[in-house]
RNA sequence: GCGCCUGUAGCUCAACUGGACAGAGCACCGGCCUUCUAAGCCGGUGGUUGCAGGUUCGAGUCCUGCCAGGCGCGCCA
């Protein structure tokens, strides 16, 4: 990024601008399509507009303007673009320098000092299996928070789990129709999807199975002892047997509380809508009219059902205002995907009681659903759905699998690896193929859930990116071996005249773009593609040219620097998507 | 009927928010293991960006209208 400051700042000179206007300069910079084009460009076209000429000739005036520096070597004019080929020497020097110096912190930048945030994701439901579709939610939550926190803010992790409403009404009522101790035992959460399932089908055929259900759910939510017993009961079973997926992935969470938690501050805002005018009722329901200030025809938001309940929209509300009060967030996201018209219209009620109580920070537009597209194929109903421990354990098998496959078709077979160890890999690369899938595209794309298109593990694809690190670390034990080191001072670097050696330097000096476009976009992807894209260009880099060569220790040494900046951020940004970087594989 | 989203190579996806010839992976065809891991690399085949207009120096990207698909549309969460 400082390489890139430094270009915007020589043009904002050429153009006799104020300092403030380098940062639009910076924005619009872009590379050449390749390397004979040079290795920054400027587009004049924007200008054009603004100084009445012909953006070709504001190329040629800014070419012959620019005075060659320690960075820029020479700008050419290429019909409306501005070309500059950067000193390789020395951007190689300084961009190696900057990795070395701080390769745990290389690429961020302090956008959320100071503030806290709150992501809330995965919170799948008690008593509702936990398959594939979850994953993303899951997995999104868990890349962005990793993201957000690298680029300064403070992240408070929430899950806020579906533990309360009808649906409970209906496992208690298949309990008591047909609860079998031996098999909770045996079972926990599988048998209480079971239990769930049974209780909707037989609703389906049988109305007042709903009816039954809901009032359950109402003595609940009214306190009764006997039914709150089970509700803990069948709360912590679940929790358990989410909890072991989430350790298996990685993942962990700051709260665990629940919609359950805020269900005794849920009718003090309902009254606080009404006491500002801002809700009424309508039908023998609690609802506030949003449609007049988003401008379009939307139902509604309902507080309150007909029959006294609560609804989901009452419970968000209410538990936005506590997480405001605790933590005065700087943002409040929601992982949840295709609940866009929800999400308007808490956010929109939220933002009518501001007004209506003159709140001093307008914070409901803080508030942002972090929508993703729909796993097609996975319907619960429908019997199609896949249990996520079922998907890592058919990972982990086929990693395995493949593994020993491509051993015994390579000439040179394959690293040999302790019996233990393999068993790791094994999981580690299943996982990789799995979250990698998970955002190898932008998040509204929807999914289509096909075993042999999420578990594979050649070309774009995560275990693509774990070998590419893998080879980064043989090169380094046979380093080890031959006794040779990267080098601490830039001087030799400039050894490293290749173009392959050029363009991986080009690209890593591209990290804290993508790290920055993930975080403003709220989309891991970008840090995922960038990896694809840098793991590319070093196999190409690794197919043309040997590291190490014991007859040229000097350039020997250069390129472990190369490598060492490399293998660095590589492994920065998997860390970041949850996937581990393996030494073996 | 209304709202939101999507439509790019046979398939799965990109295209740096309006910029250089629309790029990758899979699949298919050909080449590369006596050098640090061939889960790799190099080359090839494959496109009227759903259709028709519009905006301007310039459109896959923005606007309008069609066509096709997905999701939602006050008492499910």
């Amino acid at each position: 990024m400082q390489i890139t400051a430094h270009i915007a700042q020589v043009l904002c000179n050429a153009l006799a601008w104020p300092v403030e206007r380098s940062a639009q300069i910076e924005a619009a910079l872009t590379t050449p399509p390749n390397l004979a084009l040079g290795d920054c460009a400027f587009p004049c076209f924007q200008l054009a507009k603004e100084l009445r000429l012909a953006p070709n000739r504001i190329a040629q005036d800014l070419a012959t303007k620019i005075q060659p520096d320690r960075l820029i070597a020479s700008a050419t004019a290429e019909g409306p673009y501005l070309n500059l080929f950067l000193n390789r020497r020395n951007a190689l020097g300084q961009v190696l320098g900057e990795i070395r110096e701080s390769p745990a912190t290389y690429g961020h930048t302090d956008m959320g000092r100071g503030q806290m945030l709150v992501l809330d994701f995965s919170a799948p439901n008690i008593a509702k299996p936990f398959h594939f579709g979850h994953l993303r939610s899951t997995n999104l939550g868990a890349d962005l928070a990793r993201i957000l926190a690298f680029q300064g803010w403070e992240v408070l992790r929430k899950n806020y789990l579906g533990d309360w409403g009808t649906q409970f009404g209906f496992v208690i009522y298949a309990w008591q129709k047909w609860g079998d101790e031996a098999a909770l035992e045996a079972r926990a959460i599988d048998y209480l999807v079971e239990l769930y399932v049974r209780a909707n089908r037989e609703s389906e055929q049988d109305p007042s199975v709903r009816e039954q259900a809901r009032s359950l759910f109402l003595r609940l939510e009214q306190g009764d002892a006997e039914i709150r017993a089970l509700w803990t009961r069948f709360r912590e079973l679940s929790l358990e047997g989410f909890t072991r997926t989430y350790t298996r992935l990685g993942i962990s969470f700051d709260s665990y509380d629940g919609e359950s938690a805020i269900n005794h501050k849920v009718q003090p805002v309902i009254q606080r809508f009404l006491q500002a005018g801002v809700a009424k009722e309508s039908l023998g329901a609690i609802v506030v009219e949003v449609s007049d200030v988003l401008g379009r025809d939307i139902a509604p938001c309902m507080l309150q059902k007909s029959d006294g309940a609560s609804t989901y929209a009452a419970r968000d509300c209410a538990e936005a205002i506590d997480r405001w009060e605790r933590y005065q967030f700087g943002a409040n996201l929601y992982v949840v995907s295709r609940q866009e018209d929800h999400f308007a219209q808490v956010f929109a009620a939220l933002g009518k009681l501001a007004v209506a109580e003159k709140w001093p920070v307008n914070w409901p537009s803080r508030c942002e659903n972090i929508s993703f597209g729909y796993v097609r194929g996975m319907s619960t109903r429908k019997g199609e759905a896949v249990w996520l421990e079922a998907v890592l354990d058919e990972a982990r098998d086929r990693a395995g699998r493949f593994r020993a496959q491509r051993a015994e078709a390579s000439a040179r077979g394959a690293i040999a690896l302790a019996a233990g160890e393999a068993d790791a890999v094994s999981e580690a690369v299943g996982q990789a193929a799995l979250l990698y899938f998970d955002v190898s595209s932008r998040r509204m794309t929807d999914l289509s859930f096909d075993w042999d298109a999420v578990l594979q593990f050649e070309g774009n694809t995560g275990p693509y990116l774990q070998y590419a690190h893998a080879r980064m670390s043989g090169i380094f034990r046979k380093a080890g071996e031959l006794g040779l080191t990267a080098i601490d001072e830039p001087g030799d670097l400039a050894m490293l005249g290749t173009d392959e050696e050029w363009l991986l330097v080009q690209k890593l000096r591209g990290y804290a773009g993508a790290l920055r476009r993930a975080a403003e976009l709220r989309e891991p992807f970008e840090v995922a593609h960038y990896l694809y894209e840098l793991a590319s260009v070093f196999n190409t880099f690794y197919n043309r040219h040997v590291v190490l060569d014991v007859t040229e220790p000097v350039r020997s040494r250069a390129r472990l620097t190369l490598v060492k900046a490399t293998r660095s951020v590589l492994r920065s940004g998997l860390q970041l998507l949850g996937i581990r970087a393996l030494d073996h594989m």
